[in-house]
DNA sequence: TAGATTGTTAATCGATTAACAATC
DNA sequence: TAGATTGTTAATCGATTAACAATC
């Protein structure tokens, strides 16, 4: 079964793809989709062989193809409703962050505690969190981002899951985990942070 | 050698440990935290011996000494400048993220192309890129954050590295790569969310 | 001392790579 | 056909876990 790695790096196939066929590449050798993503040229192939992607022997991948392919298995030709909670700095950025349109979702609402942040007229509404139980219902949401501060985030995840949401990217720099049929993303900056500083200092230590 | 994982692991036993520190705990079994982080008791044991962390055999670990020599490690004592290029939705909400200033990293100055962005005088100047190079060498920095469009992400990281730093943090969905000495991170957004979506997708299939 | 926990060595598991057969 | 590339089977590598000795 395809585990997290593996879907990351179909996504990175897919972004290098796009690039490609912008070069008016029409062929792609398992060689050329390594050189441009980092990945070993076996890995690619093995990938591909795992979600039963084939290629022409001595023809590589055909371009469009491919990214057809990916996209499907990506589920990238679906709209994907996402409600917020948290309309902090970081969750307000979110919602106007142009990549989440690019990537196929749409925020449909966000929540918060605060009354200050309440905005029912904008282009995404920011509404009180005790509202989200039935938002989510009447609109279907399965999926949901949590940038509040850290101590809240426990308790919006799981109000989030008794709601019917299923699958999770956090934000807080707590680690969140959840029932088995819920998926849980954590972003966790600090932690990316904590892992630069660490290796850099490493390496300057060994000159 | 540590690697990555290592790293995330040891961060987020820093963050446990935190909070059980503000539940009264003195002292913490491999176990207790194994409970807090989902990591397993062994997985635990076996991190803290790799970086040379020893415990008292039938009495655990105590919390405050094993904070504090995380904290080492992670080098979390020391403030660590940081320069962004990119002010944009996502940069502007960056340079206001209060975890940066927790996690105990200053952005120091931010850099783009767009004159319209300029700001001399905020707190953290908005500066034109082509300051970069002097800045970066006069204020040794060695730290980066990119937060620009993707297509500007991979030339700004070569002006980075040119210019002197050492860490990038890289939140365009273009994978970056660099020099070996150069410590590179992607978070890339599109990727969590297509993930999310995957595998909250074959767990829907699958009932 | 007996019991419980650490810390290390050996075993297992999974992911990546090497080798090579299949085939265009 | 000869040459090059895919795709799979076997080997390797690294990370995690099991087992257990050390010891408080």
């Amino acid at each position: 079964m395809a585990n997290k790695n593996d879907i990351i790096r179909l996504s990175r196939y897919k972004n290098a793809l796009i690039r490609l066929r912008a070069l008016n590449f029409v062929k792609v050798f398992s060689d050329n989709l390594a050189d441009a993503t980092g990945v070993s040229a076996i890995q690619v192939r093995r990938d591909f062989s795992t979600f039963d992607i084939s290629g022409n022997r001595r023809g590589g991948y055909e371009v469009d193809e491919l990214i057809k392919r990916l996209n499907k298995i990506l589920d990238k030709d679906t709209i994907h409703k996402f409600i917020e909670v948290g309309a902090g700095n970081l969750g307000k950025a979110l919602l106007r962050y142009p990549g989440f349109a690019k990537s196929g979702i749409k925020i449909v609402a966000c929540f918060d505690v605060d009354p200050a942040k309440y905005d029912r007229g904008a282009e995404i509404p920011v509404l009180p969190i005790e509202e989200l139980d039935d938002f989510v219902r009447k609109h279907q949401v399965r999926f949901g981002i949590i940038s509040t501060p850290d101590l809240a985030a426990q308790q919006v995840l799981v109000r989030m899951i008794s709601s019917g949401i299923k699958g999770v990217l956090n934000f807080a720099s707590i680690y969140l985990r959840g029932p088995q049929y819920c998926v849980i993303n954590n972003v966790n900056l600090e932690s990316e942070i904590e892992n630069i500083v660490y290796f850099v200092n490493l390496a300057g230590e060994s000159q």
